[in-house]
DNA sequence: ATGGTCGTTTCACGA
């Protein structure tokens, strides 16, 4: 089974790339992020056509979740148990955000998240963002025993590594301990990196600016995972991050992950 | 400190 997660910013736009990617990787599930799209807005012909169900939650704007399948696609849940919303002013109301929809696709439990950006650490999105991935961090601890990938854009950078230029990020968000033991917590909690064994050599970015040709610089980061429990991680046979579909006109901001499960 | 580029039922905002 070949499972795969690409943030791709607004699913209309690249219907044809992601038709596409799914025929050049045959892959069996893919997890998509910042669909940009309602569920009723989604262009699911083509994908039926080729044998895929579809399971989206999102609105219009910008963020967005969804999962594709042709192993099936079985007892959805839009949201983990506890997950919060984002509440736009002080004891304000919470704002539910379509971040994370799980499935179970092919006996393995998926989950494509979209992990809050941040945006700048004195910004109270910052602290939802913490407070978002503790809860996630709770909810996945009961799956570690079964066969899990949570899989997505974490909007974290772990390591220094994942990081084109770490000078430029001194003060900025993705990069932060806080951050960083956040996403560290998973990996305490059982989960593995799948991904990293897979891809030797000091650049693994998954993600490059639009601005300042950072991608034709390659300068990147890293901040797109899948985590597998343990039973999961054990499947794993390969992996490798597709560059080729962030190069050219009209491509996503990020680069899809493939992984190949046996 | 600033600005650069995308996508969105866009002339502003989030990434």
């Amino acid at each position: 089974m070949r499972i795969a997660t690409w943030n791709v910013n607004s699913l209309r736009s690249r219907i044809d790339r992601v038709e596409a990617l799914l025929a050049r990787h045959d892959l069996d599930v893919l997890a998509l992020q910042e669909t940009k799209a309602r569920e009723d807005q989604l262009p699911l012909m083509g994908l039926q056509s080729m044998g895929y169900e579809v399971a989206a939650a999102g609105t219009s704007q910008w963020n967005g979740v969804a999962i594709i399948s042709r192993v099936g696609l079985e007892d959805v849940q839009v949201g983990f148990a506890g997950m919060p919303g984002f509440a736009k002013e002080p004891e304000g109301p919470l704002a539910a955000e379509a971040r994370a929809i799980g499935a179970t696709c092919g006996g393995v439990r998926l989950w494509s998240l979209y992990v809050p950006n941040g945006r700048k650490v004195d910004d109270p999105h910052y602290l939802y963002k913490l407070e978002w991935l503790a809860r996630l961090r709770e909810a996945a601890q009961a799956w570690s025993g079964e066969d899990t990938a949570l899989v997505g854009d974490w909007n974290i950078a772990p390591l220094d590594e994942d990081v084109f230029d770490m000078a430029q990020f001194k003060t900025s968000t993705h990069v932060t301990p806080r951050e960083r033991a956040a996403f560290q917590a998973f990996l305490d909690d059982g989960y593995v990196d799948v991904v990293r064994p897979h891809t030797p050599g000091p650049e693994v970015y998954t993600y490059w600016d639009y601005y300042r040709q950072r991608f034709e610089r390659n300068r990147g980061l890293r901040i797109d995972f899948v985590l597998g429990s343990a039973s999961l991680a054990a499947r794993v046979s390969g992996a490798f991050i597709d560059r080729d579909e962030r190069a050219g006109t009209g491509a996503s901001d990020h680069a899809p992950v493939v992984v190949e499960l046996s």
